[in-house]
DNA sequence: GCCGTATCATACAATCTGTATGTTTCTTCA
DNA sequence: TGAAGAAACATACAGATTGTATGATACGGC
């Protein structure tokens, strides 16, 4: 006889109680940052123990690691259901840039992705997190884009980190208070000039 | 009857602590990070105590922020006396970037100013202790070399904001193994498209 | 030479992290 | 079905860290 509702699977409560972890700790690494948020105050916002944080994660770094790389994927999903549509190379290009602009502009992202992220998973980590695709993918916008001109690999590489980290820059910038249409329309002459060899 | 040398004013002794904490704090927030780094480590590199640290200063942030300063400091006058001599601004900007890429291979230099500061300090007080010249600098050298056809403040101030941002994933890409040359023409020809408008 | 202050050392309280251990709930299988 | 075992979670503990408060020593001005 199973007591009214309190009978759930283990499945089903381990992915309540992470998810409530997971949402608990976003919120405060957003508001107050990674370092100055206590792994007891997120557990109380997620009315949970420690017990039960490092049951699910291995240690604080672990449970960041994991919230960046949800937010990662949202980000990700969002610039993929905008250059969805057929477009032209370039204008894929520009039409993604302006949509991870405005995917960055959820509240949190900025500190989360280009903040505190590198200082605590170090560059090369979260390069894997969030580039893992759009690195290669901006390679081959590039490449198409520029066809049949397309430099040696070396310099495509070099080409898309540099035009992405001009695309992180304008976010922060525009989360700074910036015109978004300023850097989209500068972006776009960038990738316009940079393009057209 | 002052004993043998050991009298020293108090300027005197000030200073050499004030360095030698500096100069401990330094290399370990290189080595390890910022987070990993304790303060009984550092006053223990510096053969001091933290009693002197938190005499000296506010707390472990403005340590860092004193540290970080120092260092800014360091590849602003790099760069100066790189693009002393009297340049075309185009060529001044190029050579501003490489010499910016020399004095960004400093060992740690790249941790202290790309990941731990701008997560330890904020945005805002991070762009302020490098970018206090360097952003107005750059904006300069960007009207210069695209005069006559400079556009407007918003615009400028957007394109030295990327440039600077370009400048910035260029050193971090060459302190992964990134050659320096390839990111140096890279560079070169992205100014050069970017001004040539 | 003495008193106030700056410099630095020591001692302390509060907090945090990670682990070890205990308790409850579920799952499996005989 | 009913233990035995494992998973999920709570509680307790040890070690370390930060910032402050207090104490000792060296310097500076009168």
């Amino acid at each position: 006889m199973q007591q009214q509702n309190s009978r759930r699977s283990n499945r089903e409560r381990s992915d309540t109680t992470r998810a409530a972890i997971l949402d608990a700790a976003r919120g405060l690494f957003v508001t107050r940052g990674y370092a100055d948020t206590s792994t007891p105050d997120i557990v109380a916002a997620a009315r949970l123990t420690r017990g039960a944080l490092y049951h699910h994660f291995e240690d604080k770094k672990a449970l960041f690691r994991a919230v960046a790389e949800r937010e990662a994927g949202a980000v990700a999903i969002s610039i993929e259901q905008a250059t969805a549509n057929d477009l032209t190379p370039r204008d894929a290009l520009k039409v993604g840039a302006r949509a991870y602009f405005d995917a960055m502009r959820e509240p949190g992202r900025i500190r989360l992705l280009l903040l505190d992220g590198p200082a605590v998973l170090g560059k090369q980590e979260m390069a894997a997190i969030d580039a893992a695709n759009a690195q290669r993918t901006l390679e081959e916008g590039i490449a198409e884009a520029m066809a049949p001109a397309v430099p040696g690999p070396e310099r495509l590489s070099a080409m898309a980190s540099l035009l992405s980290a001009a695309f992180d820059r304008a976010a922060l910038d525009i989360a700074d208070g910036a015109s978004t249409d300023v850097y989209a329309e500068t972006i776009c002459t960038l990738i316009d000039r940079l393009v057209s060899a």
